[in-house]
Parts: structure tokens; sequence; C-alpha cells
RNA sequence: GCCUCGGUGGCUCAGCCUGGUAGAGCGCCUGCUUGGUAAGCAGGAGGUCGCGGGUUCAAACCCCGCCCGAGGCUCCA
């Protein structure tokens, strides 16, 4: 709706003539001294989705007004030069008479015009700073998105291949509480929750990383520690997808949104983005990875022996400038580094494939990151009932191999690029999932960006297949964090100290040294506690700090040339598991147990006394 | 963005209601202790009480605005 609010001295009209719609009315003309006159045109949006509420804020908006400037007179004039898009004349009628009825309601004088007349009218406006404004009025989106939605309908599927629809009902037929966790949440069931998630406590008593306050809320700055996770579980990802057969590439962090696919693509987003102006032009900060890649494959010759052809980068970051009250520790950022490999796929059978396969990249994460995934499929009906063979088949190898059931959405309508994804989500401390891995088939980009192969527009597979870094992070923080059965700890490879030495005295310090030294040339991150504090004290800080191997050595080990090694992954907390075994058994196991993972060196003092604490 | 709660030495928190010299534990430093698997003993240093304004003779405390965090709502390509 489109308003012209004028502040008059009186305003005076008279009906002359009809149109054809004009309404049925006694009054064709009339007065007003000392008044608000409200020019009015009602338009389609207010037509088309949500009148009453457009009724509201324009009534909110004249009281406003009228208010400010002490008057108790209004005329309501229908003008419907105002717009180019009216609605329709008996919705725009009905508008008009509300908005009388609502200002009569409360207790203005109130005339309003004749609506669709030829009328003349003099109106004297007073000049002053308010009194000519004009208003824009937009219908709340709430219920008109509840008019559009129709709700997906969800399923639990077991291994026979039997759908079970779920609703807030049955959602106890459910047994594996983690997926039920996850289907709740689906259905917007919600355990109410006070507490905060336990991996906020944990990156910052570990010092991986904290807030920003001097940034954007939602921008982390990371310590060394942080650092060090971060960038293996980067190496780690960019070796996973090369050696599937993805070749990366970076592209810039900002676009032009007067190219029409940016802006295009941009605007199906929304308010969530950062958007700036530079010089003269418009530019917005990524929100994925997808806006460069789709350029480099537009303007490349693609053959189709060329595809499947997979682009990858670790977008960092991408932005999202996510609704301040959403903003949760490492869970939802407003900058984060997300893993983002897009796929061009000849046909729909070669897409099929592809996801299948890039599915399973996905789960094999969990496993690396120790952390328990849980799957949702999502399907636009119509694609579901063309390819359920596949997908049921898909869906039970995945429950042979990891004794999972999973959900299944079906969507009545594509609301979205995609026709077809998977989302797998960690549950955390709380019993919420933090969706991550996620493959989704792609039908409306590659033509949006003008990416041909030959003369048709290919698939477009996106996948990341651990999700972001901060959240594979946030995910494994919170399955440990959780954890009841063992103490918690990080994979190995990830911990960012694996191995500390600790003398008995100060007379082994160099004993402990040499040990650390040897740890250190086989590529192992170790260090040496030469604090002043006891045995007992040293090992209690050992376990803080979540690590996994601690060597205690003393008299005995130096005479007898062994080690006496406490391993956290067999302890708990009142029964530390020790074991025997010599420096090369040492190595021997850790070197096993991390042979496929990247590796890094210590980003620290090697001497405990020497390492600064970050907070 | 809205609603609720919170922000006090490096960390965890008490004090605020009822205004009057800012407290504890851990950590840190120093000394004693030279030690054997999750907190040895003693002493000491360390605080713009989130920021800005107001009320008051006097503000960590009362009032207003803002910033930051958490929970809830809404949102989540």
């Amino acid at each position: 709706m489109k308003m012209l609010l004028i502040h008059a001295d009186y305003l005076e009209f008279e009906a002359k003539e009809k149109t054809k719609i004009a309404e049925e009315t006694d009054i064709l003309n009339g007065r007003m001294e000392e008044c608000l006159v409200a020019f009015i045109a009602v338009e389609k949006k207010d037509d088309e989705e949500n009148p009453q509420s457009v009724v509201n804020k324009a009534v909110e908006e004249i009281e406003k007004l009228a208010n400010n400037l002490k008057v108790n007179n209004i005329v309501v004039y229908p003008y419907a030069h105002l717009s180019k898009n009216l609605s329709s004349p008996k919705i725009a009628l009905e508008v008009l008479k509300d908005i009388e009825k609502k200002l009569r309601e409360n207790n203005y004088n109130v005339l309003r015009a004749p609506f669709g007349w030829y009328k003349a009218f003099k109106l004297s406006c007073k000049g002053h700073p308010l009194s000519e404004l004009s208003r824009e009025i937009y219908p709340d989106d709430e219920k008109v998105e509840d008019k559009e939605k129709i709700p997906s309908k969800f399923y639990l599927v077991k291994e026979n291949g039997e759908l079970i629809e779920i609703n807030k009902d049955n959602i106890n037929i459910i047994e594996d509480e983690e997926l039920k966790s996850l289907a709740k949440y689906e259905l917007g069931i919600k355990d109410k929750q006070e507490k905060e998630p336990v991996h906020i406590k944990i990156i910052k008593e570990k010092d991986f990383c904290d807030y920003e306050p001097s940034s954007d809320p939602g921008h982390f700055r990371w310590y060394p520690k942080g650092k060090l996770i971060r960038d293996l579980l980067a190496e780690y990802v960019y070796n996973l997808v090369v050696s599937y057969g993805a070749m990366p590439v970076e592209t810039p962090v900002m676009y032009d949104l007067s190219v029409k696919p940016i802006k295009e693509h941009a605007d199906k987003f929304g308010e969530r983005q950062y958007r700036f102006r530079q010089g003269n032009k418009e530019l917005m900060l990524r929100f994925a990875a997808c806006f460069g890649q789709f350029m480099i494959k537009k303007d490349m010759y693609l053959l189709p022996k060329y595809l499947p052809l997979r682009l990858y980068e670790l977008s960092t970051y991408s932005f999202r400038y996510e609704q301040r009250g959403e903003l949760i520790g490492l869970k939802r950022l407003r900058a984060f580094t997300m893993p983002d490999m897009h796929t061009l796929c000849l046909n729909l059978e070669q897409a099929l494939e592809e996801f299948e396969n890039q599915f399973w990249m996905c789960l094999k994460t969990g496993e690396d990151l120790n952390v328990s995934y849980n799957v949702i499929f999502r399907f636009v009906e119509d694609f579901f009932n063309e390819y359920r063979d596949w997908i049921m088949n898909l869906i039970s190898k995945y429950i042979n191999k990891y004794k999972k059931y999973v959900i299944l959405e079906i969507l009545p309508k594509r609301k979205h690029y995609w026709v077809g994804k998977v989302d797998i989500a960690v549950i955390d401390s709380l019993g919420r999932p933090i969706e991550n891995p996620t493959v989704q088939i792609d039908v409306e980009s590659a033509k949006r960006f003008n990416i041909k192969v030959k003369d048709s527009y290919p698939i477009l597979l996106h996948c990341s297949p651990t999700g972001s870094l901060e959240r594979a992070l946030c995910g494994i923080l919170e399955s440990e964090g959780k954890r009841k059965d063992k103490l918690p700890t990080l994979p190995l490879w990830l911990s960012p100290i694996q191995v500390r030495v600790i003398p008995v005295s100060d007379k082994y310090i160099n004993y402990a040294i040499k040990i650390a030294e040897k740890l250190r040339e086989n590529n192992i991150r170790v260090d040496v506690d030469d604090s002043e504090a006891r045995v007992g004290k040293k090992i209690r800080t050992a376990g803080k700090e979540w690590i996994p191997y601690i060597v205690v050595v003393g008299e005995d080990e130096v005479k007898n040339n062994i080690l006496t090694v406490t391993i956290r992954e067999k302890s708990t907390l009142k029964n530390q598991y020790k074991q025997h075994m010599t420096t090369e058994e040492l190595i021997k196991e850790i070197k096993e147990k991390t042979k496929d993972y990247p590796f890094k060196p210590l980003p620290y003092p090697m001497f405990v006394s020497k390492q600064p604490k970050f907070h």
C-alpha cells in the first residue's frame, strides 16, 4: 500500500462522475477542517497476501502522525495514482472501509471520500516539516507463508524399505534417541532448554577460540590450538576431495550485484547477507562458494567427456548475516569456513551415481572425526516418485552398513534450487541437531549462470563433506562433552598436544627432553611439563587439557629404559590406565593411529612453563 | 530483529534487593618441599565492578541509553 499524508487547513471534495467500479454511496461531497488527509492506494501484494495486516499497519501509521500533529480529524481518500500495481477494486474498498472503521473506533472524526468516482477536490496544505509525508506499507508475510506452505511429510525408513509416517503423536516409535532428536526438531517439537551447549565452555577453557567483541557478532578469534585444529581439518578435507577427483580453486569473497545471475542467486536468500556500497558498486559478501565456481564453469568450454567435473574450494570465509539472537557459539556464526565442492553432471543418471559416492564420502568424515551421524533425506515429491527405487536402494545400503534408520522428508513441491538432498547431523549435548555435511541435487543454477555442456544445461551437485569446519569442531566437542562412558577426547590426529612428558622431579628433566625430542623427530606433537608442580598435579593438568598420552619418567624409567604411559582413551577419572612401552612402541602406536591423517607440528613452545595462556 | 536473564582480578562465582573501605576458591608470583599418576604447605601481587549518562554528600548496588553473551521466539540456501 502506498500512502500520502497531508496535514491540511481543510480538504473539500465533490464526486462528479462514476467509473465502472464506483461504490454506491450517498456521500458525494464533503469538507473537513484542520485535518490529516490520507491519500491511499491499495496494491496488488496487499490484496494477494494479507490485507488485514495492511489495514492494521496503515491505521497505526495514521494514528502515530495524527498524535504527533494533535489532530482528531482524518480524511481517508482513495487515490489510485500513487501506484502502478493496484489491487482488485473489491479488496481496495474493503481495506479503505476497514481503515475508516478502525479509526472511528479509536475516536477520530473520519471522512471517507467515495471509491471509484471522478472527484474534484481542494486542499490547503499547512506546509510545515511534518505536513507532507509518504508511507509505504507491506503486508506481514507470516500468514502468507502459512497459506502457501503445504507442509512436508516425514517418514521413518527401516531396513525393509517400509515408510512409516511420523508425526507429533507417534514420535516414540523411533527407538534411536539421536534419530528421534533429529525427527523431533524437523517436526517442530521442542524440549525447552535453559542451558548453553557445552562446546562454548570447552572452546574457551581449552584456548581454542573465543568471541571477538570488537568485530561484528559471530566473528571469532582463533588461538594457536584452535587454529591448528582448523588447519588440520582443512587439509583433511582437501585430501579427501582431491583424492576423490575434485580440482581445487579459489575465488573472490565478494561479488558485484549488478551482474544478473549473481543478483538473482543472492536475492533468493534475502536479508541474510552482508551488502555494502563501495564507490559506485553495490557488493555482497559470498554466503557460499557457489558464486565464484559457477562463474568459472560458465566461462569454460565444457565437453561431455570432462564430466563429472568437480571443483572444490575451502571458502575462508563464507558470510551470512544471521539474526542477532540466532548466533550460538560455533554452531551458528556470521563468518565460517565452508568446504564447498560443486560437481557438473551430464545427466540425472550421472548425478545420482555421484550423489551416492559423495554421500558415502560425507559419512566417512563421521568416522574420521569420531562423531555419530544421523541422516535425513529430503526429496521433492515428483522426484521421489520417479526415482523411488534408486532412493530406497541407497537407503537400504546405508542401513545395512551403519545399522541406523533414516528420516525421509517429502516436500510437496520444489521451493529451492534442489530436487533432492541429504543432510547429515550430529546431535548436541542438549539433544538438538547440528546439521552439517550435505549433498544437494541442483536443477536450477546451471541455467541461471548459463553453464552449458554443448547445448544443454547440466545437473549440479553441491557437496560439503564435513560442513563448515567451525561447525564440525562444534559437533566433535558436543559429542565429547556429552560422553558418559569415558573421558572426553579429541581424535588423536586433531589433538593439539598428542603426548606430554612429565618428569617426576627436575633430576629427570633432561631425560624427559630426550624422549620428547625423539617423539618430535617422528612428527608427534609433544611437550614437556617442566613446571614446579608435583606429579599428581601435572597429571591432572594434562588430563584437563585432554592430552591422549601422558608419559611419566623417573628413576624406574631411566633404569629400565622403558616408558610408563597413561592412555586417556582407556582411562576413567578414577582409574588411570597405565601401560609400559618403549619409546619406539609408543611412536609406532601413534603413527599407526594417525597414518591416514594430516600432520602439523606443535604450534607452542615445547616447555609447559613457557606456554602462554590466551585467556 | 523481539522477549527474558546475565556481564565483578586470568578463570568460576559471592556482594546488588536494603547505596557508605570490593570478597572467596582456582590460576599466577615468591618461599618451603625434590616429588611416582586428577588439587602438598605458607606468603604475596593482581580489580576502569561491560561502556556512557543520570539521581545522590556518596553508585558494583538505584534510573536511562548502548555494547557483549546465553536462553526463548522467529529464521536457517
